[in-house]
DNA sequence: AAGTGGTCTAGACCACTAA
DNA sequence: TAGTGGTCTAGACCACTTT
């Protein structure tokens, strides 16, 4: 005989069957932990641990002096990184002129882009030094570091590392929205030949936590995109941090 | 003045530096919990929150009946899904013969691949009915849901859904290792001209968990690979599900 | 047998939100 | 003010691993 499961692993299996069954909706508050310490004559901390396993499951949101939800999951943004930074795409939008295209999705989607600038001269952490070619210890590099948000909710964070003599004196040292068509480093006639994207699904630290508002349980993909010149040669490091649940990720691959 | 953090919000950060600065070293065990109790004064509840608290962020791992342990990250593998399934890659590795890319990779990193298939026709979930073109009510599909192992341990999961129509009757049906220069589809004159791959960052299903053997706070990436013909037609669903830590999934984008 | 983490109880006070 | 979830205590017994 298999041993019994734990409370907790019961009551959460309950809940969950109502919450996929849609008995409870999207949205919706579930009992108090109150209630549910009746109906399952449990202790308090059982109920605890029962909601934290809903909760790292993504199914729940708890919010103080509220009550408890089943989460909501808005249709995600989707983020085509084949042509994104594409010249071709590019053109298609031209009529939106001098917007990136983050704010032009976000605008088509009816919703409401934001973009906050911090421009600083830093030694890059090792990974990025390493991309551009930079000496791990000494190398410098300019760092664009952005927050995007959406309908006034910080969305993403990223992060542009570009080698400081491609940028020094140009209007990429100042925090403004350097967008052109083309791209940004087109303007000073750096071509980008090439990216190379790199994926990694984690948990957030603390700071991207803090930063980006996230609820409990919710992973981010960390992406990483190198630029390439025609000759090989690094131009740019883009790290994106972005939460799960608001966005799909799309690549377009051709097989040969 | 600011509200004073919690008790174990500071606990955990006195770890957490402890664990940055590599005072505790990866795979190292961390203090036990009376320890904690004893030097932080607190109540075993409140040592637990702040071993959560990490925990949650992927720092620690708890075993039981030996202790927690500083998370170690072995070197992820690099996964390119831009040449994964190209032909010509696989030239590259013609002499690999019958292996599959997959295999092949792990065994040069001096490590043991295994993969278990099942085979069976299934009503595929409406998200992949979509894709294929499907009835989502009434289509079936074939199914071939794998699951990949590296040193004996499960490392991802891979579910590959074709339109029955096109492999009724072909080795696809049995449940052994049909992989076949050029790919598996080509050996029946089907030819991949194009894939879509949809990324997703979430947290596991509990069947996740336990088939993955995932420790708590473990993010996957749910990738969907649609596979279409040089017309158009969907001729191949596959959904993996990779485990965060264990892998990169790189991207090489031509910019036009 | 001793030490680890896992489950569970019964209580208390606090912070926040809504009516 | 009443009700929600958040923090915290002080205990208990259990399951698992190592010696």
């Amino acid at each position: 005989m298999t041993r019994a499961a734990p409370k907790y692993h019961w009551i959460a299996d309950q809940l969950r069957e109502r919450i996929l069954a849609g008995e409870l909706a999207e949205g919706e508050c579930i009992p108090g932990e109150p209630a549910l310490m009746a109906t399952y004559e449990v202790s308090r901390n059982t109920v605890r641990l029962a909601l934290r396993r809903l909760a790292d499951e993504g199914l729940l949101v708890a919010d103080q002096g509220r009550g408890t939800f089943v989460r909501e999951s808005p249709k995600p943004f989707e983020w085509n990184w084949s042509t994104i930074e594409s010249r071709r795409r590019h053109e298609a939008y031209h009529d939106a002129g001098e917007r990136d295209q983050w704010a032009t999705t976000v605008t088509e989607a009816g919703r409401v882009p934001r973009q906050d600038i911090q421009v600083s001269i830093v030694t890059p952490p090792p990974p990025v030094a390493e991309r551009l070619g930079l000496d791990p210890a000494a190398g410098v590099a300019l760092l664009r570091r952005r927050v995007r948000s959406v309908d006034h909710e910080p969305y993403l964070l990223a992060d542009s590392y570009f080698p400081v003599d491609l940028v020094q004196g140009t209007p990429l040292m100042e925090p403004r929205d350097v967008s052109a068509p083309g791209g940004v480093l087109a303007s000073l006639g750096l071509v980008q030949a090439r990216y190379r994207d790199e994926i990694l699904p984690r948990m957030p630290t603390r700071r991207e936590i803090e930063m980006l508002h996230l609820p409990a349980a919710t992973p981010v993909a960390e992406h990483t995109r190198t630029g390439y010149d025609k000759d090989g040669r690094a131009l740019r490091v883009m790290v994106t941090i972005l939460p799960g649940g608001r966005h799909v990720s799309i690549y377009d691959v051709e097989a040969d």
